[in-house]
RNA sequence: GGGCCUGUAGCUCAGUCGGUUAGAGCACUGUGCUGAUAACGCAGGGGUCCGUGGUUCGAGUCCACGCAGGCCCA
């Protein structure tokens, strides 16, 4: 408040400065003044300053996450980095001390596919061949392969973060934070040797990548496609039929799993035998012929138990071989019954964990049935289908049997089928966390809203446990060291480098903690082994996610930093992280701290071409941020980002979508900056001549404009600061655009008189309001927020914080928030557009005057509120008089309109009754009633309903003589009849804008002075008799002579025009 | 196959608690404009508010089922 008063003085604020202005050109090269900007914060310090000076503040908290540099930075990152930024920036500016600590994710499959390429390897063997030391070496450096791009990129956006003080995953001290963590974790009893179906290819032995996965489909494969019988136990000749195009996993079976809302039948087949399936695939699967017994749901079978199909290997404890729901059967295929064998499916394993069944692993690392499976050991699971299918047949427990042609993966290098293969992996024991998870994700502040119990929310509620380890080469290694004395389980998590060495013995004094160094290391285990690091490393997912404790080196370092930066108050990235490092963060920081990670999280969309396609290299369409920089500039692309749409959705994106914001927001706001300036340095030696004009500036309506604009401005500043509370970006961006729009082409062109007069009110309020807009335009563009902030704060008020990124957030005035002149004003605008449509629809330009406007609007309230600015209406439409149609007796119609919402609540089902009887009523005298203040009373036999006047709007509409507009209830009328004096004044105001054009047209300057030239005639004479002071005093003429006779008489420059009926010719000459 | 999101004018997007005739910008056409503005004002054409059904006196808005697109997973 006390910053509001100090910058709005009401004496000589904008006089006292005149001249001292930087001169702005009335168009700019936005992306050259960027480049000047970003050398005047380097010269300045003022990123480092914008920490430094807040130092002693309440602390903002601002977790970066790691973006990897050996890839380009393209329009993507300035998404999300633009988001990053703009928080930062705020609080800052609120007294916040934000650290912008900035990081880098170096470790994972991507940095070594590209090594891979580089050194023309293809596979884990050839790697070995070449070396794991001087492989990761190669990985190493490969990590920072685009790190310049990166860094010029985020400068040049005017990201501001601390890419020298960033955190790098893969240094020495970050990965013994990451054995610290998991090592807590170990203590906990969390980590364990578990489980996880992975595509696998027996012939290469190694579980294959996603990436590599997607290498190898094949449309077209046939496989066997068998349906089998599962004896029900307890219920005669009665099976469950499923369908599997794997025979082999069926020595795997466990369960039966069934969709609880899924129709199910129970049949009797041609042989007699009584059959389960799912409803909707009974006509397709079922041999034509059988026999309706039953239907139920799904739930009514779960539970049944049957005779498993085969028993190999030692008995098991855990209950198996009955039905079980899950959600993902689906009738689209088979029997609506799925056949679960946990160690050759996701699905498979992830429902026997819920359900805690056995798993029955029949096959070896080759690809081969273990010895236990006695009839086909030792062969290759694909090659014992047949014998299988065959088995079965003999025991009458095959339904049919048949082939299936699918797209089915195969490994990419050999061309072996892949079989999805459940192999021993590291795991965290996440899913003993779901309900705190959950819990805890509730009091997270999601941006947009429904991530956090939609994407987000599900995804915690079928958490399942983290599968940490990775058979690979460049990444952190699991800390954990096994005895190798044959049957031992004998193990040691290992926290740090030190601990290590003192349990090796060894001075490890830079050690590189990566393979093969670490795996180096043993020593000798109590059951008379050696202790070896088991072989896996950690998913990269667990680095980034760690950060918060791993970027400190905590515990090993800056506990204090730690205390103070352990909790985000904001992050920020796209959607696809919801399973990424958004989960990892909640994850790490649930199971080891029992909070969340971070309070506020804006989750982006993703960037499609212009067209709505998806931007990628194969199709030619991806845009250069560097491109789009250089032609529009940074702030530009920054503010289509924040405007284009809610942060959630996807959005588009291409140059020419930047080029308009640019020239819809961005020039606007210079040009009403640079009309401020060129206005506030006019010298006083040009005022002489407009004494008289100058008095005008005094009127009622001057002081009314300027409380209007700094109302606004103050409601701005509201809306503005409460929607960055709440992380709402589009609401802190466009209500500003919107702001600009009625500041350029309402507030500055209905008050540009008084800047020519160097009105002081004028000149303060709009300094005034143009460096509170750059202070809330500072977090979102920075760099034209800064050079207006220069030129009209620092290069005046010595002072000043030099740096509009140092200055403080606008307080809101609330005492300067006039509500009823918002609404008087918008009001005004409302009818200053329908009354020039009025003009429009019969050819009545704004410059010739009329009469009288007739409004009606749709309370008295309202009239009144009109009333109050009646001025500037009669100036906007130029005509003399305001009046209101209620008062324009027999020259309006009248309609008496029923109110919807009003009557609706009240009568529900009787308000279509009231409308259709009032329609009938005669309309001037039910109007009459609601005007005296009656209430009336209409019956349609079974009820009566009251109407009262409220309930009611009576409009009148204007009829002879007038033209009129209309919308949404209000209407403006304006009378058409000329008199001579309105039309006389009418030619005044057009030959002063002709002369205004000649002007121009001269190249003279604002406040030359000229003499006049004009063609002698009738009417001629009567207007400057009537209007010459005028004329000359808005053209700065000091003489007018007037030629009889032809016009080329006239010298100086000249127009001819036609005015009224005659032909006139204006000549111009400098005085 | 599952989950989440999106669908409103040719394009980009608003649309409050369900309530008066669904709006804005861009583009197009016409026209106007009194000295900042490659700007601005006004008008015009342009709508199956994705579809179907339901709830309601009343649905772009609420519910159900679909369709199309995007993302994540399988």
């Amino acid at each position: 408040m006390t910053q509001t008063r100090t910058e709005l003085p009401s004496s000589t604020n904008g006089r006292a400065q005149r001249g001292s202005y930087k001169a702005v050109p009335a168009s700019v090269s936005f992306p050259e003044m960027e480049e000047a900007i970003l050398s005047l914060w380097q010269k300045k310090d003022v990123f480092q300053r914008s920490m430094k000076d807040r130092e002693g503040g309440p602390e903002y908290v601002f977790f970066e996450g790691p973006p990897t540099a050996n890839g380009r930075p393209g329009i993507h990152h300035v998404l999300a980095r633009a988001f990053k930024d703009m928080f930062p920036r705020y609080k800052t500016m609120q007294g916040y001390h934000v650290l912008r600590k900035g990081g880098w994710d170096t470790h994972g499959l991507p940095v070594e596919l590209e090594v891979e390429k580089q050194l023309g390897l293809t596979g884990k063997e050839q790697i070995e061949e070449y070396g794991v030391g001087k492989f990761n070496q190669m990985c190493k450096e490969s990590v920072w392969e685009y790190l310049s791009d990166w860094e010029a990129l985020t400068e040049r956006m005017a990201f501001w973060v601390s890419l020298e003080d960033a955190y790098v995953t893969m240094n020495n001290d970050y990965v013994q934070s990451l054995w610290w963590i998991l090592q807590q974790l170990w203590n906990k009893g969390l980590l364990f040797e578990g489980y996880k179906v992975v595509p696998y290819c027996p012939r290469c032995g190694t579980p294959l990548s996603s990436h590599e996965l997607s290498l190898g489909y094949k449309e077209g494969t046939i496989d066997p496609s068998v349906f089998v019988k599962f004896d029900v136990k307890g219920e005669e000749d009665t099976f469950l039929l499923a369908w599997t195009t794997t025979p082999w996993t069926l020595p795997g079976n466990a369960a039966l799993a069934v969709g609880e809302n899924i129709d199910y039948l129970k049949v009797r087949d041609g042989s007699g035998a009584v059959l389960y399936l799912a409803k909707e695939r009974a006509e397709s699967v079922l041999e034509p012929g059988y026999e309706l017994l039953a239907e139920m749901k799904g739930a009514d079978l779960v539970g049944k138990e049957y005779e498993p199909l085969y028993r190999f290997g030692p008995p098991v404890e855990e209950r198996f071989a009955y039905v079980i729901a899950a959600d993902y059967v689906s009738t689209a295929d088979g029997t609506g019954i799925v056949h679960i064998a946990p160690a050759f499916g996701a699905d498979d394993l992830a429902a026997g964990q819920t359900h805690n069944l056995p798993v029955f692993h029949t096959v070896d690392a080759a690809g081969q049935f273990k010895p236990e499976v006695t009839p086909w050991a030792g062969q290759f699971v694909k090659d014992a289908d047949p014998h299988i299918s065959a088995d079965l047949e003999e025991r009458g427990l095959l339904y049919k049997a048949g082939t299936y042609e699918h797209t089915y993966p195969f490994c990419w290098r050999c061309d072996t089928p892949l079989i999805y293969w459940a192999k021993e992996t590291w795991y965290i024991r996440t899913s003993d966390f779901k309900d705190r998870l959950v819990a805890l994700n509730d009091t997270i502040n999601w941006v947009p809203d429904h991530i956090r119990n939609g994407r987000f929310g599900r995804w915690l509620e079928n958490n399942v446990d983290w599968a940490l380890g990775r058979d690979r080469y460049w990444a952190t290694p699991i800390p954990i060291w096994k005895s190798d004395a044959p049957g031992s389980e004998y193990m040691e998590c290992i926290g740090s480098a030190a601990e290590l060495a003192e349990k090796s013995g060894r001075d490890l004094t830079g050690l590189d903690l990566h393979r093969p160094y670490v795996d180096e290391i043993t020593w000798p285990a109590p059951d008379g082994g050696t202790m070896r690091r088991v072989s896996e490393l950690c998913d990269v997912w667990f680095d980034s996610g760690s950060m918060p404790v791993a970027q400190w080196h905590y515990p090993y370092a800056n506990q204090n930093e730690w205390e103070t930066y352990q909790q985000a108050d904001y992050i920020c990235e796209a959607i696809d992280q919801t399973r990424g490092w958004f989960y990892t963060l909640h994850a790490v920081s649930t199971l080891l701290f029992d909070r969340p990670a971070f309070k506020n999280v804006i989750c982006l969309g993703h960037i499609l071409a212009e067209d709505g396609s998806k931007m990628s290299k194969s199709r030619g369409n991806v845009v250069s941020p560097w491109q789009v920089f250089a032609e529009h500039g940074a702030d530009a692309t920054r503010w289509y980002m924040y405007t284009a749409g809610p942060p959630g959705n996807a959005r588009r994106f291409s140059g020419n979508l930047v080029a308009e914001v640019k020239r819809r927001f961005l020039n606007t706001l210079w040009n009403t900056y640079s009309f401020f300036v060129v206005y506030a340095n006019l010298d006083d030696g040009n005022n002489g001549s407009n004494e008289g004009a100058k008095a005008s500036t005094a009127s009622p309506d001057s002081a009314l404009h300027d409380r209007w604009l700094l109302s606004e401005l103050n409601r701005l500043v509201r809306d503005v600061t409460s929607a960055y509370e709440a992380y709402d970006v589009t609401g802190a961006t466009r209500p500003i655009a919107d702001f600009v729009d009625e500041l350029s082409n309402w507030y500055v062109r209905l008050n540009r008189r008084r800047f020519w007069d160097g009105d002081p009110a004028a000149l303060s309020t709009l300094r005034h309001t143009l460096v509170t807009l750059s202070k809330l335009l500072a977090p979102a563009i920075p760099f034209i927020s800064e050079e207006i902030y220069q030129n009209l704060v620092v290069g005046v008020e010595p002072d000043a914080p030099n740096s509009v990124h140092l200055a403080t957030w606008p307080h809101m005035d609330e005492s300067a928030i006039d509500d009823q002149l918002h609404a008087d004003m918008a009001l005004a605008q409302k009818v200053t557009t329908l009354g020039r449509a009025a003009r429009e629809s019969v050819a009545l330009k704004v410059r010739q005057p009329v009469q009288r406007v007739v409004v009606r609007t749709r309370s008295e309230e309202e009239n009144a509120g009109l009333d109050r600015v009646s001025d500037l209406l009669l100036t906007e439409l130029n005509v003399k008089e305001l009046g209101f149609a209620s008062e324009a007796g027999d020259l309006v119609d009248v309609t008496v309109f029923p109110l919807p919402k009003q009557l609706g609540q009240k009568y529900g089902r009787g308000f279509p009754v009231i409308r259709s009887k009032f329609a009938e009523l005669d309309q001037r005298e039910l109007a009459g009633r609601f005007d005296a203040g009656e209430s009336v009373t209409v019956d349609d036999g079974d009820q009566a309903y009251v109407v009262d006047p409220e309930d009611v709007e009576v409009r009148r509409t204007p009829r002879a003589g007038l033209a009129v507009a209309e919308d949404s209830g209000y209407l403006v009328a304006v009378t058409t009849t000329l008199t001579p004096e309105l039309e006389l004044e009418g030619h005044a105001r057009e030959l002063v804008r002709r002369v205004q054009q000649l002007r121009k047209d001269s190249d003279l300057d604002i406040s030359d002075r000229i003499n006049l030239a004009l063609t002698d005639s009738t009417l001629m004479s009567s207007l400057l008799s009537a209007h010459k002071a005028y004329i000359m005093e808005e053209t700065l003429t000091l003489e007018i002579n007037l030629t009889s006779g032809s016009a080329d008489k006239i010298d100086g420059d000249t127009v001819t025009f036609s005015l009224g009926q005659e032909e006139v010719t204006v000549g111009l000459n400098r005085a």
